[in-house]
DNA sequence: ATAACATTCAAACGTTCGTTTGATACCTGG
DNA sequence: CCAGGTATCAAACGAACGTTTGAATGTTAT
């Protein structure tokens, strides 16, 4: 290669060339429906550096994963840190823990210039994802966040059954992964014109407000219906 | 073929079985995951049986969701016309309407025999699939229930703004989607035992308690962000 | 019985897949 | 200047893909 380019050249350009155009494909056409040629066309680099630089296709996954995940989680956990040292000895609002953990999704949300937008929308489509590896990927590296909040809502609801709670968790991992998956899909239902692009202030409110109310909700016939069973 | 066999055989077996396993196989391992030759065989008809029979592999997507989706969506739609119809003048409460949505989906959950829980979770994947072609599929299939949805929504809960309402819509479908999709997710979460299946009963109650309180939550700061932005 | 039709079957079609190879260019420390 | 490690490259590997073919088989109507 030519000296001068060589030397402008950051130490691992190709690798991330190669993320960045993985995390664009895998979006668009999901893991198997994105060939190495084409990947490595896009990135710009000769079809062999997937494998001289990641070792496998697979591997290649994982490594999109990791790279925005470990900190996008370490930042939740830190957001949830702050939250509960500002409150000293009472718990925090329930209100305020959700959107701790809701803020870094939506920070990401909005940094659509270097793929934070693509890659949010790609994260809620792996939770769903046919392949056990990335299912089983995904839940590992998002367990130890997991684990923290959870600990945390117990604690602010604590009339609230655990099992229950554990359900209600479940819900709001779901909306908030659809949310982000299928931000095209709005537009169906809807009919609101696309250039309505997503505000993530508005979108924070909007989704704690939701959430807030689902988490809180009474219990209804719940019970009823486990003492009836 | 043996005459005494042919004369016990269904008329359409072989789409039948193909149709059987493809949804099977769909959900376990993607579209793009199955080949015609693993899914041939899982049926246990010849591999040329699925271009015979559908012309394609894409067209038989399309039919295995056809098959479900079309009665499905029938049927919320007659669920809703029946509610109406006996709230007479009076608008039907926000969770007898979000009742009449979820159960089309809650029955097949029920059905694991006949392979309906499956479908199910194959279409709550289906929502965030890459290929835009199934997506613009489902939407399409799932358009005619929606408008019925969004109008009795709007009846119901006449004091929310459209908009605010069309995202709330976006965050309950959401939701079920997730909710039905990942039916082996919640286990990360909650650490319960897997043998804790799916109770469709008190997955309704659960999911409407949640629902309806995010439906009917107060707008909060929603309206102010609006102004200031 | 026989012609016409519907279905099944084994085999092969051309293409594309992820991965590997061995040669070539590059930078770096001695 | 040159040996040694790192990175890139064109080319090729065998395997698997969706689809097509044409013969064989079974069913139906005349």
């Amino acid at each position: 290669m030519n000296p001068a380019l060589r030397a402008l050249k950051p130490p691992h350009e190709t690798r991330t060339r190669i993320l960045d155009a993985a995390e664009a494909l895998f979006m668009q056409h999901g893991f198997e429906g994105t060939s190495m040629r084409l990947l490595t066309a896009q990135a710009g680099v000769n079809l062999a550096a997937v494998n001289y630089h990641f070792g496998s296709k697979d591997a290649l996954i994982e490594a999109v994963f990791r790279r925005r995940l470990d900190p996008m989680n370490a930042e939740r956990i830190a957001e949830l840190d702050r939250l509960e040292k500002s409150a000293g000895a009472m718990a925090p609002a329930p209100a305020d823990v959700i959107r701790a953990f809701l803020r870094a999704s939506l920070l990401m949300i909005e940094d659509a210039k270097s793929g934070g937008r693509n890659f949010i929308r790609l994260l809620g489509r792996a939770y769903t994802e046919p392949s056990k590896p990335v299912r089983l990927l995904i839940g590992q590296l998002y367990a130890p966040a997991m684990e923290r909040y959870k600990a945390a809502f117990e604690r602010v609801l604590p009339e609230l059954p655990r099992d229950e709670l554990v359900w209600r968790l479940h819900f709001m991992f779901g909306t908030l992964a659809y949310t982000l998956a299928a931000t095209d899909t709005v537009h169906l239902i809807a009919g609101c014109k696309p250039e309505d692009r997503y505000d993530a202030k508005l979108l924070e409110e909007r989704l704690t407000a939701f959430l807030e109310a689902g988490l809180l909700a009474p219990l209804r016939g719940v019970c009823a219906v486990r003492k009836a069973a």
